[in-house]
RNA sequence: GGCGACGUAGCCAAGUGGUAAGGCAGAGCUCUGCAAAAGCUCCACCCCCAGUUCGAUUCUGGGCGUCGCCUCCA
């Protein structure tokens, strides 16, 4: 059964049928870097990267040309650079490079192309030539304008039909235009600003042309599937349909339009107009961007979700409770020689189980990349660790466990490396790390607080305070005396010490370290 | 005013015409002197009302609520 998708230019979910045979090609609208980028960006640009890494999973077997433009040239990008006496270009260069920088943490990978506009003027002069030629745009004083009028299909795509758009009392006035929903293809340049030759006026592209050029001239069209946020219907996706169709022999453009949910932050949505947001590389600061992964793939990539601290955190347990299991899975297989002395029809009965977890898996993300599913599905999976090690499938669970993380992106998680992270002896080295960061004057208050029961005389490093306390503990637990033990311990958890004993001893942390 | 999405336990969240995945938090138990870790178990009358149906959380209609789009926006 192949992944089916919901494709908002039908309001259907469909079937996904490459129009080359094992080649997919997509188009997903990018950044506007001219002020920061924020989580919202991310969520969608890591939606379009599991659907990527699902497509080349070998489930679906496909090739896949992922191409995300940059919009480089924008009236913000503009003004910024005008107000901090610098180039638009040099604005746009400081916040894509940390969009990059981010996008790199967060393991979103490279798109095979990723086409500024400025760089595809040419493309978008003719482009806009053709339009103009075919009588579905003009010239004025002030730019040129695509004429929607002109184009029956206008509002297909988002569900809106002209005569509601006009009533909507939010279309700014504008004399150059013939018609207040048209919209602008090429802006003649003011003095001062950035400009590009073109037969009609030098001057900078509109928003939306350069989607229909850069995808036209990428990819050819039609293609695939188009994405991008879903505020990005309309009017940007309804314009480039304008654009590109009536230029085409057999549209639509795009076969599949994808468009992922917004995030809400604070349950208001993140935007840069409301400026109710933390930019994406503070936000990265403060949080494990696996985690952040997580989060998102516990939510329909449609649905709108609210970022919260609490849902973040939960999130981040939860990578840490599939972690383990993946520990105990790599544990189970290095010992399996001996464990495996399952009878023939339990290891049946096993294999049988250990195919219907990784299908319904699978099953998930084909419905629409239900990810949110699929991660239950997961969970669900790895949980009977001690039958897939009486039946010798440890190994292979890891290793599914593992396939499933690449397609989530969050394989760093599941890598030897991660997991020794959680393993005893790694427990003991960050506590030794910690050690130094604990404060001088803890000896005092410990002292202060042990009183009678330890007098930590001469002790002058909280280390050596900790371990003579553990060791006088560990004492008065061999003296039967447990009163004294606890007490020992109590002073020393009241100075956010914990401590775990364990067969190989007792090891301490620093509480929230 | 038009269009749309959503409303499931303290939080995140999947889902089906026949009585509700998963994660976090919480509770209990086992194991440990205690604690921790680990394991087991428990934890929802699915916003309200009406209708269709043998039966609705799931379908239809109405209401209430939240959010979004209609302007730059992932």
């Amino acid at each position: 059964m192949p992944l089916r998708l919901y494709n908002t230019r039908t309001h259907a979910t469909e079937p996904l049928r490459p129009l080359e045979p094992n080649h997919v090609r997509i188009y997903v609208c990018g950044l506007t870097p001219s002020a920061e980028a924020h989580l919202g960006h991310a969520r969608s640009f890591l939606f379009f990267d599991v659907l990527r890494r699902y497509l080349e999973h070998p489930r679906n077997g496909y090739r896949v040309t992922y191409v995300q433009n940059v919009t480089d040239i924008d009236d913000r990008s503009i003004a910024t650079a005008q107000r901090e006496g610098t180039t638009y270009d040099a604005v746009v260069g400081r916040f894509y490079g940390a969009f990059k920088d981010a996008m790199r943490v967060l393991g979103v990978r490279e798109p095979d192309r990723e086409p500024y506009a400025t760089h595809y003027i040419a493309q978008i002069v003719e482009m806009i030539g053709e339009l103009i030629e075919r009588g579905y745009a003009y010239a004025t004083d002030d730019g040129v304008y695509y004429r929607v009028a002109r184009f029956p299909r206008y509002g297909a795509l988002s569900g809106k039909n002209t005569d509601e758009l006009l009533i909507g009392a939010r279309i700014a006035e504008n004399e150059h235009k013939d018609d207040p929903l048209d919209f602008a293809l090429w802006k003649f340049a003011k003095p001062g600003e950035p400009q590009w030759p073109s037969p009609w006026g030098s001057g900078r592209p509109g928003w939306h042309i350069e989607c229909s050029a850069m995808s036209r001239a990428l990819l050819g069209v039609p293609f695939d599937i188009h994405g991008g946020g879903f505020d990005l219907i309309f009017p940007h996706h309804e314009n480039e349909i304008a654009q590109s169709e009536p230029l085409m022999d057999a549209p639509p453009m795009a076969e599949v339009w994808v468009h992922g949910g917004l995030l809400n932050y604070d349950g208001r949505k993140m935007s840069k107009s409301l400026g109710n947001f933390e930019p994406l590389t503070d936000l990265l600061k403060r949080h494990d961007p696996l985690a952040i992964r997580l989060l998102f793939l516990q939510t329909g990539y449609r649905k709108p979700m609210n970022f919260t601290e609490e849902s973040i955190a939960g999130a981040s347990a939860s990578l840490q409770k599939l972690q383990k299991a993946a520990l105990r899975l790599r544990e189970a297989a290095s010992g399996a020689g001996h464990a495996s002395r399952a009878n023939e029809a339990d290891a049946g009965d096993a294999r049988a189980r250990f195919d219907a977890h990784a299908e319904a898996v699978f099953r998930a993300l084909d419905d629409d990349m239900d990810t949110a599913k699929a991660l239950g599905e997961l969970h669900l999976a790895v949980a009977d660790t001690a039958r897939w090690a009486a039946a010798g499938l440890a190994g292979e669970m890891l290793a599914f466990v593992r396939a499933i993380a690449g397609i989530f992106g969050i394989a760093a998680a599941f890598e030897d490396a991660a997991l020794d992270e959680l393993t005893p002896e790694a427990q003991a080295r960050r506590e030794l790390d910690a050690q130094s960061s604990l404060d001088p004057s803890f000896v005092d208050r410990l002292r202060e607080r042990l009183g009678d029961a330890l007098h930590l005389n001469g002790v002058v490093s909280p280390e050596d305070a900790i371990r003579r306390v553990i060791d006088a503990r560990a004492q008065a637990r061999k003296d039967k005396d447990f009163a004294l033990g606890d007490r020992l311990r109590d002073a020393l958890a009241a100075e956010g010490i914990a401590l775990k004993d364990s067969k190989d001893g007792t090891t301490w942390t620093v509480a929230g370290a």
